[in-house]
DNA sequence: TTATTATACTACAATGTGTCTATTAGGTTC
DNA sequence: GAACCTAATAGACACATTGTAGTATAATAA
C-alpha cells in the first residue's frame, strides 16, 4: 500500500482522534469498559462516525496492531538493508527500544497495561517469586554448557523472552537507557545462541 | 482459609457450571463477545444467579486466576517442602507442565488463547521472525561470557522466557513431553544463571 | 463552481446490564 | 420425619450499548 492513494485528511484527523481518544481512555478504564460511545464522546466525533473506520472494537485494536508492526518493520527493514550481518540485530534492539521509548505512551497502554486476563501477570509474579528467591540460595551451577535445544523452543524462550523484558520495562517506566538494555538483552541473548550453534538432531 | 468453612454443594455445583461455561464459551468466541447472559444460558443457570457469585465477568477472571494460582502454589510449595536444594526448581517445572498439561483445555483457553490484544501476538511473531532469520545466517558468535547483567532484567527475562515458552507450547498442542521441555528449560535457564553469578554491582 | 464524500444528526430495534422483589427448591440440623 | 436456612429461580425494571438505518451538512477535490 504505497503512500499515493492520498487519504482525505479529513479520515486521517478522525483516525488520530480515536486513536487518541482510544489510549487516553485506556491509561483511566480497563478495556472491557471502553466502549464506541465513551471512545466517540472522548474524541469528540459522532458515534456513528466510528462505525465508518470500524466494525467495532476489536477490529479497531487489529488495526492499530497492524500500524504498529508496520512501523517497527520500517525500522527492522531500514537497518537491516543499511548495515548487513555483524552487529545487525544490536542496532536493531536499540533503534527498536529508541523508537518504543519515545512512543511510550502508546506503547505502554498498548503492550504493558492490565490487558485483560490477569492470567498472564499472575503466573509472571509467580515466576518472578521463583527466580528471584532461587537465585538467592544458589549453590550449584550446571557444567552442562553447549547442549543442543530444540531450535523452536529455543526460539519461543527467546522471543518471549525479549517481549517480557521490554513489557516489564515499560511497566517500570523505563529505568534504564535503551542503549542499556539492547545491550543486556544481547548479553542474554547471545548466551542462550551459544547452546544453539551445535543444533545436532535430537 | 481452610477446608472448615464447608461450602454449600449448590455453591460448589453452580460455580464449576459457570467456570466450564465460560471456557466452553472461550473456546468458540472471543472475551469480548461472552456476556452474562451467554454464560448462564450455556451453565443452565439463572442470569441473576450468576450475580450472586460475581460482580461482574472481569471480576469472575480475577478468582479464576486466584484458584490457578493457587492450585499452582500447592505443587510448588509441596515440592519445596519435599526435597529442598539441588534439582528443586527441576522437579518443580516437571510438575508444574504436568499439572498444565493435565488441564489443558482450562491453561489453552485462559493462557494461549486469542485474549484481546493482538499486540503481543504481533511482536511475538516479529521477534520469532527475526530470531528464526538470524540464526539461519550466524557467522559471529560472542566471546563475551560472564558478565554481569543487572538482577531485575535477568529476572525479568527468564520468567517472560518461562511464561512465553509454556504459552507457545500451550498453542502447538504440547508437541513435547513436560519432562523433556522442562529439561530444554532448565538448560536455557542455567546458561542464563550462569552469567548472573557475578553479579557485580554494575 | 460542481461533484464527491466524510461527518453530523436523529431515530430505531435488539441486546445486555445490574438490581430489585417474591417464590421455589435443595440442604442442613435437630 | 419436621423446621429452618439459604441457593437458585422467575419476572420485572430502568438504563446503557450496539449496530444500522435515512437525511442533512460541511469539507475536500476536480
Amino acid at each position: 500500500m504505497p503512500t499515493t492513494p492520498r487519504t482525505d485528511p479529513r479520515v486521517l484527523r478522525t483516525r488520530q482522534l480515536i486513536r487518541d481518544a482510544f489510549i487516553d481512555l485506556l491509561e483511566e478504564i480497563q478495556l472491557e469498559k471502553i466502549t464506541v460511545n465513551r471512545i466517540a464522546e472522548r474524541a469528540t466525533i459522532n458515534r456513528v462516525t466510528f462505525y465508518l473506520h470500524y466494525r467495532d472494537i476489536p477490529e479497531m485494536l487489529e488495526k492499530l496492531a497492524d500500524d504498529m508492526i508496520g512501523e517497527i518493520h520500517t525500522i527492522v527493514d531500514g537497518i537491516q538493508n543499511q548495515s548487513r550481518s555483524r552487529d545487525m540485530d544490536w542496532s536493531i534492539l536499540v533503534n527498536m527500544l529508541e523508537h518504543i521509548a519515545e512512543n511510550s505512551k502508546f506503547y505502554k497502554v498498548m503492550l504493558a497495561s492490565q490487558r485483560i486476563p490477569v492470567f498472564n501477570d499472575r503466573l509472571m509474579k509467580l515466576f518472578v517469586d521463583l527466580i528471584t528467591s532461587r537465585s538467592e540460595n544458589q549453590t550449584d551451577f550446571p557444567s552442562t554448557l553447549s547442549m543442543a535445544v530444540p531450535k523452536d523452543i529455543a526460539i519461543w524462550y527467546g522471543s518471549s523472552a525479549f517481549i517480557g523484558t521490554i513489557v516489564c520495562w515499560l511497566r517500570e517506566d523505563m529505568p534504564y537507557t535503551p542503549l542499556f538494555l539492547a545491550k543486556q538483552l544481547s548479553l542474554l541473548f547471545h548466551i542462550q545462541q551459544v547452546t544453539d550453534l551445535p543444533t545436532d538432531p535430537e
